[in-house]
RNA sequence: GGCGCCUUGGCGGAGUGGUUACGCAGAGGUCUGCAAAACCUUUUACACCGGUUCAAUUCCGGUAGGCGCCUCCA
């Protein structure tokens, strides 16, 4: 029923979770050093989505998003530092204040977009002696060595390491840009457990078998979606740069020591582009989610403008896009709103066939996440939407029904909207009386009067609708 | 240096070997007391050059341009 792109076989396939209706979810999260982007947001939001299209189809999710809130090295050229420490430099404050400060923002800008909370949101630093254990396990099994910054991982060891992410070890090694530097045995190794500097104390730092130190990255998600997840997840989601180094270490840390695959599929996020550029720290071009809202784009605007391109296809942000998912945020505000304009009596006026466009949108998304073609039969439906719900035959309940089912299925919080008050209501009557009598001024009026409250006001065959401008 | 991807109408963005994506915006029209909404029409849409085919935007090859990864990265 629900179809995923496999990164892993390259093409789409039938989930298959291992315990049906439970759907084991890790995906990659933020590593809290500075303030999230929309280009994380994308890739968040995404998720999101699959959780939702999985409790849509009556599965289960079981949905785990780690915090890196520890080890992440800025670059090989700055060594001892990771982006916790330098972020901690930055701003005069210890690194635990400053993993503290970026993880409430996080969880700040996930309630806005009405993201729905993972099962668990676990901190790598709560996580150490998983780790420490994780390594011992590799070390036992002879897949790691010591030299003077750490513990390393020995990739050779591992023969299926270039499978994941098709790399050409060999071409690796030629490669112009990469820098045989330290005493890694291969190109590819990676730091297990990074050394403390012998000169100074990390605000950051725990005992090890092999010294004091900290983790290194890629560790802790393989030490943390074991725990909570088991062995083999269902499904690991994260952004499609992770894709060569991070997922590539994930499966080499955990297939030796677990002896099953790590997980059965791969979700994989493309990149937005800013002005045709990545996002990155370089450019100076994250935009945050308060800075859109100063600019009137609000992260419900935001999460509609994110659902508009697939979640495998590079898409743009730009403000003209956004300018465009505000309006038809507006437009779908609008049909939402007539839930609260239901004409009881008559059966003159047939509307959409809700039930079929909630079908349709069902399939998009279990196709992949196919949100562009959701979003288009949800604006099929709007567009239907022009006229009051007339209720008869239960046609009133099947369209409450189908706004749920948009809300819950793509979190576009269309129900949150309040009714007008009734002195409102008694302008719209009077103005309908005041056209019944002919008495335009009068009509005209009190329609200025309900739009400087932002109520517009249109007549219908069947009556007049208003709608929020 | 290596690997891979992309190029769709004003903008964004799907998709397909022959048939309307969808959204936003512009122009004209129908309707309306006026609006709004809706509907209709509209500016040769599928980078360029070849090839395969009865038929290609959709498959193959090349050209140009753009991008990503190989290094931290959503």
């Amino acid at each position: 029923m629900m179809k995923i792109y496999n990164t892993l076989t390259r093409r789409i396939e039938a989930l298959q979770p291992q315990n049906t209706p439970l759907v084991t979810i890790y995906t990659c999260g933020p590593t809290v050093y500075d303030y999230s982007h929309v280009g994380h947001w994308f890739t968040y939001v995404r998720w999101d989505l699959l959780v939702r299209t999985l409790k849509a189809s009556d599965l289960q999710p079981k949905w785990v998003m780690n915090i890196t809130d520890v080890g992440h090295l800025v670059s090989d050229a700055d060594e001892g530092e990771d982006k916790l420490e330098k972020g901690a430099k930055r701003e005069g404050k210890t690194a635990w204040e400053v993993a503290k400060f970026y993880t409430d923002d996080f969880i700040r800008g996930m309630q806005e977009l009405n993201m729905l909370m993972p099962n668990e949101l676990p901190r790598a630093t709560d996580h150490i002696t998983e780790q420490i254990n994780l390594i011992q396990q590799l070390e036992a099994k002879g897949f790691t060595y010591i030299v003077d910054d750490g513990v390393y991982y020995d990739t050779s060891k591992f023969p299926a390491y270039a499978d994941f992410a098709k790399l050409d070890l060999e071409e690796l090694q030629a490669g112009a840009r990469v820098e045989l530097n330290t005493q890694k045995r291969n190109p590819a190794d990676f730091a297990l457990w990074k050394f403390s500097p012998k000169d100074r104390t990390r605000d950051m730092e725990w005992d090890s078998p092999w010294g004091k130190g900290f983790p290194g990255w890629h560790i802790e998600c393989s030490a943390m979606s074991m725990k909570y997840l088991g062995d083999t997840l269902d499904i690991h989601a994260g952004g499609i740069d992770h894709i060569p180094v991070h997922h590539t270490n994930e499966i080499a840390q955990s297939e030796p020591v677990t002896g099953k695959p790590f997980s059965n599929l791969w979700m994989h996020s493309n990149h937005v582009l800013v002005n045709g550029d990545k996002i990155s720290k370089s450019l100076g071009n994250g935009i945050r989610l308060d800075e859109l809202a100063e600019k009137g784009f609000s992260p419900q605007v935001v999460r509609l403008h994110i659902l508009e391109s697939h979640y495998r296809s590079q898409s743009k942000f730009s403000y003209d896009s956004l300018e465009a998912a505000k309006n038809r945020l507006q437009a779908l505000q609008a049909m939402a709103d007539l839930r609260w304009q239901i004409r009881e009596a008559g059966d003159e006026y047939a509307g959409p066939d809700y039930t079929e466009y909630q079908r349709t949108m069902l399939a998009a998304l279990q196709n992949d996440l196919d949100t562009p073609k959701a979003l288009a039969a949800l604006s099929g439906a709007e567009a239907g939407s022009s006229n009051p719900i007339v209720d008869f035959d239960g046609t009133a309940q099947e369209f409450r029904d189908f706004l749920q089912f948009v809300d819950d299925a793509l979190g576009l919080s269309l129900l949150t909207s309040k009714d007008i008050t009734p002195e409102q209501k008694q302008l719209i009557a009077d103005r309908e009386q005041a056209r019944t009598a002919k008495d335009w001024a009068r009509s005209d009026q009190l329609r200025d009067q309900l739009a400087s409250a932002g109520i517009a006001v249109r007549d219908t065959p069947f009556g007049s609708v208003w709608s929020r401008a």
